[in-house]
DNA sequence: GCTATATTTCGCCATATAACGAAATGAGGT
DNA sequence: ACCTCATTTCGTTATATGGCGAAATATAGC
């Protein structure tokens, strides 16, 4: 029971599922999903953090980056929501919107995203 | 967007699932969910609201009682969640100890299940 | 119509959670 | 060794949620 709540809870919040459609088609960094939700990194951090728990997602980690993408290694739970997901979602405006957005962002090359962010605060 | 994060944001919730996996096998009333999961009625009623509104259960008026089950005519997203709910969780301690509590609160006269509950608050 | 009672709604409180910014961590480059 | 910078962790705050009891609602039986 305890692991099929770790995933309906991961589930339970917009952004989190966002997340998980955008990495259902490919591997993003932290910084292009910050990206694509317009929020803080110590906000999207967490987010990933819970994905990861309930197994939904791996990371992986290249120099200063860290990468993430949906469990190559799904639990039959996490299996069964990302096809939901894809079933029910993909044509979803938000989801569709996140999609035309991070084909955007995966072009700018990520020094340069990082930097821009840097700038923004400043 | 909107139905689906209903739909998960309904089976967030331990109870909620617990009464749900209640709820696939067969029809009860509100005074036996709230006796299986030992909750005021005031917050048993509130789960299977939103439970409800998340399209995943339906009710039915028979004199002063109120039955639900689950529902006949799911979303696609219900139906799946339902079939998952089976195959994950059919096995779950929590589940089966809820099973076999049922059994018996099913066999209790209705009227004098809830007039139980009366006297325990006297 | 009145009473009894099963359920829901409302108001409240405690806890959980999502968001942020600041500080800490860790890896590359100098 | 030091600096830069991507990411995470920590501390705080605002909001959301789950729980309860009391009051409201609705229905059966008198």
């Amino acid at each position: 029971m305890f692991e099929f709540m770790a995933v309906m809870k991961a589930l339970s919040d917009t952004n989190r599922v966002r997340i998980l459609c955008a990495l259902a088609d490919q591997e993003l960094c932290v910084c292009q999903v910050i990206e694509m939700l317009g929020l803080a990194p110590s906000t999207v951090s967490k987010h990933l953090s819970v994905l990861r728990q309930a197994r939904l997602i791996d990371d992986r980690k290249e120099g200063r980056w860290m990468y993430y993408r949906r469990s190559a290694t799904p639990t039959p739970e996490c299996h069964s929501m990302m096809t939901l997901l894809k079933k029910s979602l993909s044509e979803d405006a938000q989801v569709v919107a996140d999609r035309k957005r991070v084909e955007k962002i995966v072009c700018i090359d990520k020094e340069a995203l990082c930097r821009s962010r840097s700038k923004k605060q400043s």
